[in-house]
DNA sequence: AATCGGAGCAACCGCGCATCA
DNA sequence: CTGATGCGCGGTTGCTCCGAT
């Protein structure tokens, strides 16, 4: 990729020894050669005197940026899993916008990655609902509709072969399921379900069995749910890139970083599909959501267009 | 085939905190 | 204690792709 020219800029830099031309936008494979060979050689951290000594014409916050969210060798590519956005819903609700703290919980997932997700899925469908995605009413939508269908989900895409290699993997969320008779379609009457709750004490237990602490995937993780969806790039060595200096390797890596494709996940993008919503749903909220226990959950994905029409029908066209 | 608009995502920016001299 | 510097976080921007018209 040919950089344009006005993705150059003066240093910002007040101490900026020379007059160095910094360079914006995207990276090319040639920067991120030259990145991966540094860091390889010594390590990372000390972003600026990395961006200086590099060659490479970016800011320290550039060359962080590129290394974290992108180059890094474990970071993982491709679409969310239903376990991950349960988590990130999960997580979000207790903690709000803090995604590095969210990003922690997700091993390979950076927090802007997670924070793009939401923007771009979660708080559309609020826009869509104009509700606002603090209000008490999006908490329920996202209770009462997503996560039990995420939950679903899980539960119907994972192969009773999967199982039975990775029953600690998927037990948790069909415990959950089980616990809040979320399967059966059968929404707790009295308040949501707690899924912070429930995925506490499941941190709990994997901590407990488990001697790895937080770097690790805990029994929580998405990670250790599904194996099957580590991508390519975790093959290769994800210690301190001692085969980076390796050219071959990296070569190979850095194709990998390049041509990625989805790694066969639908991204879960909160639609509800053909809810027939029995009653009234001009609160359908306070109602403890009874009114979504049916069973053609299973077979589609619930479509909140068609939700956001059979709400307001009168507000639509306005 | 061309144009337009929305979605998704990589990258940038500004601010605040931590560390150190 | 204070100022300088580096780093990380959350918000925002802008580019690219793709589907609709």
């Amino acid at each position: 990729m040919i950089a344009p020219m006005s993705s150059f800029s003066k240093s910002a830099s007040s101490s900026s020894d020379e007059d160095v031309e910094l360079r914006r936008g995207p990276w090319t494979f040639e920067e991120d050669s030259l990145l991966i060979r540094y860091i390889a050689c010594h390590g990372e951290g000390r972003w600026n005197l990395l961006a200086k000594r590099s060659g490479l014409r970016r800011t320290g916050k550039s060359c962080r940026l590129r290394w974290l969210n992108y180059l890094k060798p474990d970071v993982k590519r491709g679409n969310l899993t239903p376990q991950e956005q349960l988590l990130i819903l999960d997580l979000h609700s207790k903690w709000g916008n803090r995604w590095s703290k969210i990003a922690q919980h997700l091993p390979g997932r950076t927090d802007n990655e997670i924070k793009n997700y939401w923007r771009t899925r979660v708080q559309k469908q609020a826009r869509h609902l104009k509700i606002d995605t603090n209000s008490t009413a999006f908490q329920e939508v996202i209770r009462c509709f997503w996560m039990p269908r995420l939950i679903q989900k899980i539960q119907g895409s994972s192969p009773s072969s999967a199982i039975s290699s990775q029953t600690s993997n998927t037990q948790p969320f069909i415990h959950i399921a089980n616990e809040h008779s979320l399967l059966s379609g059968q929404v707790p009457a009295q308040g949501p379900f707690n899924m912070t709750e429930s995925l506490d004490s499941l941190e709990y237990q994997a901590k407990n069995s488990s001697s790895e602490h937080c770097t690790s995937p805990s029994i929580s993780s998405p990670e250790s749910m599904n194996i099957s969806q580590i991508p390519q790039i975790s093959e290769y060595p994800t210690g301190p890139f001692h085969a980076m200096a390796n050219t071959d390797h990296y070569n190979t890596y850095l194709k990998n970083c390049y041509n990625v494709d989805n790694i066969g996940y639908d991204t879960e993008p909160f639609s509800l599909t053909s809810v027939s919503a029995p009653g009234d749903f001009g609160n359908p909220f306070s109602e403890s959501c009874n009114w979504i226990d049916h069973n053609d959950l299973a077979d589609s994905l619930w479509n909140m267009d068609e939700l956001w029409q059979f709400r307001q029908p009168q507000e639509r066209g306005t």
